[in-house]
RNA sequence: GGGGGAAUUCCCGAGCGGCCAAAGGGGGCAGACUGUAAAUCUGUUGUCACUGACUUCGGUGGUCCGAAUCCACCUUCCCCCA
């Protein structure tokens, strides 16, 4: 099976500007292609993950990443899929996270010599002299045509500043600059960032007379149509520090049944034919494909060990067993008034629960206990002594901490 | 530059000078049912020393016994005209 054969079956790909010259070029693996990352975050998040593993499978087949990180295009804010203006960062954010994102990276990508590139469009977005810029590339621009561009058309309704309507200008000077420098003929990313994408082509049609490809790779989402990845609290971080591998694993482990399958096929790195025999799967059997998906994800994005000790923890925890692996929480003294704790500060203190009167709802509403014991009352209160071997505090059937005294 | 409108709790969105911690919906959380899923039903959803107190309605002042509601100025956003 061919590289592309395989993105094809994996249901990675979106949308192509030439089939044929992408299919040919990346299986015979000569291409060098680009994808760009904005540093919007200290921590790369899930759909990050999906475009650097899209570029560790073509890097595997022989081709030449080149990783793009945005330190330049991210003082300016990418309006795609945005239904208002980011916030703008300070250069010292940008550079902070710049760093941040190249650690992760290396993760996923081997940047052994000759193997793959990271450059920062920093290095030449931000010393352009605007008159200039605007006499060599504005003239490629037609305003009319841009203001079509599905990734604006939101925008227009709502309001769209000049800095961000320029966005689409310096992603496609970056193909350009990246196409002189490297060769790099193609660049792949998320399918929102199609039109962006089409403009470099096209940038680079009218400056230099030569073709160049895009490829986008399908949004992850849910069978609700939302973005995965993203969780009440913000997006789930590849960061350990950020999203816990715990954490990390039962994000995996709780997608719906309607979703299994397609992160599976999408995400992971397993063959294809074993994907293909458990499409059949259905009803509780799903169980089994989440733990699958839950264990292969957090094993790319934290290592075997962790993802070892987060299929353990979460099995412990829902056969209800003890003695897992759960993040501990040690209570300071000051915790303690006459030598005791009470639920709510317990609560807090751990962390289960942000304030002391949601701790209080959940205890009236009979969402905690301890130890397998529910707690109905608020005035419950525990000696050092009783703590001292750590027990175990549950917030509802997914948060537990263990409680050390 | 001229004119008009808007800013409410996580989001959308109601809100008569006192009965407003603020309707309704969404989302979240908890319970029941389950398969750590979905759907459904129930409860809950500012904080705390919780049958009470305190802090919230873009910001700052003011009127009033009393302001999310009235006035002034400021900030931001939207719309129309140029």
């Amino acid at each position: 099976m061919t590289v592309y054969q395989e993105l094809v079956a994996r249901g990675l790909i979106a949308q192509v500007t030439d089939e044929n010259e992408i299919k040919e070029m990346i299986n015979r693996g000569e291409a060098v292609f680009y994808i760009g990352f904005d540093p919007t975050a200290d921590s790369l998040h899930v759909g990050h993950f999906m475009a650097l593993c899209l570029m560790r499978r073509l890097q595997m087949a022989g081709n030449r990443p080149i990783v793009l990180i945005g330190g330049g295009t991210a003082m300016i804010g990418d309006p795609s899929g945005r239904t208002d203006m980011r916030q703008m960062m300070t250069k010292e954010t940008i550079a902070h996270n710049v760093e941040c994102f190249k650690r992760q990276m290396s993760r996923f990508i081997d940047f052994g010599e000759g193997k793959a590139i990271l450059v920062n469009n920093a290095d030449w977005l931000l010393d352009l002299n605007y008159v200039e810029l605007l006499r060599d590339v504005g003239a490629c621009f037609s305003v009319n045509r841009m203001l079509t561009a599905e990734c604006y058309k939101q925008r227009l309704e709502r309001g769209l500043s000049f800095l961000e309507f320029n966005y689409m200008i310096m992603q496609s000077y970056d193909f350009l600059e990246l196409y002189k420098r490297y060769g790099c003929n193609m660049q792949f990313g998320g399918d929102d960032q199609w039109s962006n994408m089409l403009y470099g082509t096209e940038l680079i049609r009218r400056k230099l007379g030569k073709d160049a490809y895009a490829m986008t790779i399908t949004l992850l989402l849910n069978s609700e149509g939302k973005k995965m990845g993203k969780t009440q609290s913000g997006a789930v971080w590849l960061d350990p520090e950020k999203t816990s591998p715990f954490d990390f694993y039962q994000y995996w482990r709780n997608v719906g049944d309607d979703d299994v399958m397609k992160c599976i096929r999408m995400l992971t790195f397993l063959p294809i034919e074993e994907i293909e025999a458990m499409s059949s799967w259905q009803g509780a059997q799903l169980n089994e494909a989440k733990d699958i998906l839950a264990y292969e994800l957090t094993k790319l994005v934290h290592g075997e060990e962790e993802a070892e000790r987060a299929r353990a923890a979460s099995r412990a925890l829902f056969a209800g067993g003890a003695g897992a692996d759960v993040p501990t929480v040690t209570l300071a003294d000051s915790d303690f008034a006459d030598g005791r704790v009470d639920i709510l500060t317990m609560l807090v203190a751990s962390g289960l629960t942000p304030s002391r009167s949601e701790a209080r709802r959940a205890v009236q509403q009979g969402g905690v206990t301890l130890d397998g014991e529910k707690i109905d009352d608020i005035a419950a209160s525990f000696s050092k002594e009783e703590l001292a071997e750590g027990r175990l505090l549950r917030r509802g059937k997914k948060s537990y901490k263990k409680i050390l005294a």
